[in-house]
DNA sequence: CTGCGATACATGCAAATGCATGAAGATCAG
DNA sequence: CTGATCTTCATGCATTTGCATGTATCGCAG
């Protein structure tokens, strides 16, 4: 009947989000539980991270809150602390006087790699194992492309 | 060199859960925009899902805890709540005199049921368009692969 | 049976988060 | 140029979260 043909697809859609959630929970637990993070947050972490990639090593805040899940007024007090601690450095955007660059220090930096190599052991533990070397590119593969359709969407 | 063949690995394994922890916060992002979280938190309705799932319909708060991203102090207050609001009911268990055993309310069930239905709509507009069936079928099985491995693993 | 360590859940308290709002700059129609 | 509106970020305040700890029960060795 028509109904199975509209009801199928949503429910494939909903159990594979499911799925990936359950995923992210199962494989995040583990990470938190490391020692990498004993002295920084996962979100503090992200941000040290996404700031480590970013070429030009300046990025504006705006752009920084549309990759991490956090409210803006979070991501403003949780930069404020990072700046307490030396870790990142604010400065006004040159372009635009409403906004504000971000830049790591050579101590964000170094707290970054140091952390980042230790957070790779780990995921690398989790996730080698469990999946093969073509497994896991074909998850690259779906998650970026599944990142891409809803980032590009204009979003409600 | 010999450093190659151990890198490439480690290195696609994090890529592979960057790619996956993107995606995650990406569809995260927009469905905690949908009304369908407007008085029910994420974490919170992670709740109801889970025991409407549930087949005897009651549960253990510890088992709860493994499924949910929240410390156990932290499910403790939320659960609390939901009892306050007359979502949920708890109950020692018969069984362990520490343990703590949770069930939905019929009006805990009702308002699962429709903000679920209105979370599965908003979860197939986004994952929907973004890959194919088959796709969201292969997701599902690696995303599922790598959730039954973690979770098995005995942890740190 | 007794005592010791482990497990399950609750609670005090400090820290982090989100919502609503405010302030300041940008953008644009007229 | 001017005023209305939007965007960007910061802040007050209530809620939520996590860590450390407390209490009660369980399981087990002796």
């Amino acid at each position: 009947m028509a109904a199975e043909r509209t009801e199928a697809p949503t429910r494939l859609a909903a159990e594979t989000w499911e799925s990936l959630f359950r995923a992210q929970v199962a494989v995040m637990r583990k990470l938190q539980a490391g020692k990498a993070f004993k002295n920084v947050a996962i979100n503090e972490y992200d941000v040290l991270f996404t700031l480590s990639r970013c070429p030009s090593g300046w990025l504006r805040l705006n752009e920084l809150n549309d990759h991490v899940l956090l409210s803006q007024s979070s991501l403003s007090r949780l930069v404020e602390r990072l700046e307490k601690r030396g870790l990142v450095v604010r400065q006004p955007a040159p372009d635009d006087g409403r906004g504000v660059l971000l830049k790591l220090t050579d101590e964000g930096a170094a707290l970054q790699k140091e952390i980042g190599r230790e957070h790779v052991r780990d995921i690398s533990s989790l996730v080698g194992p469990a999946l093969t070397a073509a497994e896991q590119k074909e998850l690259q593969r779906l998650t970026d492309k599944l990142r891409n359709s809803v980032g590009a969407r204009p979003g409600k």
